[in-house]
DNA sequence: CTGTTAGCGCCTTCAT
DNA sequence: ATGAAGGCGCTAACAG
């Protein structure tokens, strides 16, 4: 590999002055600026990214942090194709992206402790997930790095972050079973409490219900598993036989809800109503297709790359939290038609 | 951040002995070692590794390449996964995995044209599917980088592989559907030709086939996709009307053979039996629940992952194709029972 | 407009 | 067992 001392000796010119021609700065005749780009192109010159690390003190790399059960999150490309919208923008701006994936010890012993976040590597954080402990997000940005949460956000701080509208989505999907289906009877199937997106599927459907006028009626279990949501629909079928929809706060748990009804004989939707909360890959391929709430998930890994990118480097930045809209995809689990055969 | 220096002086002693006590190299004394550690503990410190890789020209990063369309597969978290296999043993050895994902451009311009490949910020890349063009191939293992193949593999050439057992997965899987279900005209639904999985996948069900005095019923399409594999079991149901089984070659295309036979009214597995390849994850949730040969990609991704670090390391290994066994997985599209109800 | 000097933080001879 | 010196490849400050 040739290094600008090669480019510099081949010229006939200083190190100084091949370094100006080649990051354009001002101070180079345009004729041996020419020369130089010829050199360097003959020479198979690339500059050495560690060396220029070295004194620029940026590397130009972002770490993509989740936690490690996420990715692949159990099932689905669900944070995988955050991650692609993330490297795909950051790569425009000669950016790379590092996958780092964390346990659980890792993450209760904080950012402190992993070399990756300390030793100079990246210049910026992308940690996605509701799953981030947020001790550690503040000590992560507390640390120096440039920080973006993703999937996730902290309330009462100024960390950046790009969430999908968890309640108005949840609303919509509400709102869709009573208004366009008729039900009064919908029971919410939910995970563990404390993760911010669950929190704020339960407040759209909380606020749904009660402008209809009806009582919610929520059912939480420990996970957000397929297994968890067959588990959620039979203890909501159990409590509320009058129950005739059920939203579930994610797709897997909508799956499980659908596979419980099977067990106990009741049709979908016929007897149960099912709206799911993602619109993962295989969401339309469920029997029957699961409506559900699409998560722009290549959007919020693209628009995640321009937000850190613009605090890396400084740029004025307003906005503390984004939130992509997240629209109800109506398919047939809702109780709408839907044509099968061809694939949509 | 404080350096290799700041220690060196809190504790009186010079940079070189930190350095070697910090990097368990011998020429220290156990007592002035332990000083060392402890200081390095009290003042945070950790190397930088910038500096550290300029010194040795080595990053301990690994670049994780595809093809962009890839990442993630059109629906599944199949790269992904490799890509998690990867990451998680990698960072026990301390190495860490970048994303990169290639546009057709750049995979035609070849390695030579990419920055990333070629600004010393990696030390091997992990090029993973089949689709990842023999030229650039051989052009990025010639660079001087330590290259390694997953899902993928170059004949005739000495540059490692991991791959799945593509040809023995397929013929089990046309095995089955003679040995246990009795069928007699079996057709294959493929994708375009040349890509090494594709072809190994046809040989493996062509050797069943004949194994059995049987034909060879091949259609291949263009893609492997759901809406090729309909069109290419529509043309397979037209040329055979006989056809009473079909091969994909991945579950896509299977998924997509099913809907064909639904919208002719034909009944999965009753009229047509149907299975795929890849077990992908929402293989189990299909209507009826998928027969299909299952692919460690986990595994695939952990063994590239000790492959590549040796090579980097300059350690001596013996295989350049490491073939991982693919079993069938039997569920209820091949025509076997399966309970419904709970999931599996 | 161009060259010289210095230094980023670390590792590695070579001396001592 | 330890220290001093040099250099990895590049950028930046200061001269000219």
């Amino acid at each position: 590999m040739s290094s600008l001392q090669d480019v510099a000796a081949f010229v006939g010119v200083s190190a100084a002055t091949v370094s100006r021609a080649l990051n354009d700065k001002p101070g180079v005749s345009t004729e041996t600026r020419q020369r130089i780009l010829e050199a360097a192109r003959e020479l198979r010159y690339w500059p050495n990214s560690t060396a220029r690390s070295l004194t620029t003190s940026r590397t130009r790399t972002v770490l993509f942090v989740t936690h490690r059960h996420k990715f692949p999150p159990s099932e689905d490309p669900f944070y995988p194709q955050i991650m692609r919208g993330l490297e795909e923008t950051l790569a425009r701006d000669d950016y790379n992206v590092m996958l780092v994936t964390l346990t659980d010890e890792q993450l209760t012993a904080g950012p402190e402790a992993l070399p990756v976040l300390q030793d100079g590597r990246a210049d910026g954080l992308v940690l996605a997930g509701p799953d981030i402990p947020p001790g550690f997000v503040l000590r992560a940005a507390a640390s120096g790095l440039s920080v973006m949460l993703v999937d996730n956000a902290l309330r009462e701080t100024q960390i950046p972050a790009v969430v999908a509208d968890n309640e108005g989505g949840c609303r919509a999907a509400t709102d869709h079973l009573i208004e366009a289906h008729g039900h009064r009877v919908i029971g919410l199937l939910r995970g563990a409490e404390g993760w911010a997106t669950s929190e704020e599927r339960t407040t759209g459907y909380c606020s749904a219900i009660r402008a209809a006028g009806l009582t919610p009626r929520v059912v939480s279990v420990s996970e957000t598993t397929i297994e968890s949501g067959f588990e959620a629909a039979n203890q909501a079928l159990d409590a509320y036989p009058e129950m005739t929809a059920a939203v579930a706060v994610n797709d897997a748990m909508a799956i499980g809800a659908m596979r419980a009804a099977g067990s106990r004989n009741l049709r979908v939707p016929a007897d149960l109503a099912v709206v799911g909360f993602d619109n993962i890959s295989w969401a339309k391929f469920a029997e029957p297709p699961l409506t559900t709430v699409n998560v722009p998930t290549l959007e919020m890994g693209r628009l995640a790359a321009r937000l850190i990118v613009d605090r890396i480097e400084g740029e004025f930045t307003v906005a503390s939290r984004t939130i992509l809209t997240s629209d109800l995809v109506v398919r047939a689990s809702c109780g709408c038609e839907k044509a099968a055969g061809a694939p949509d």
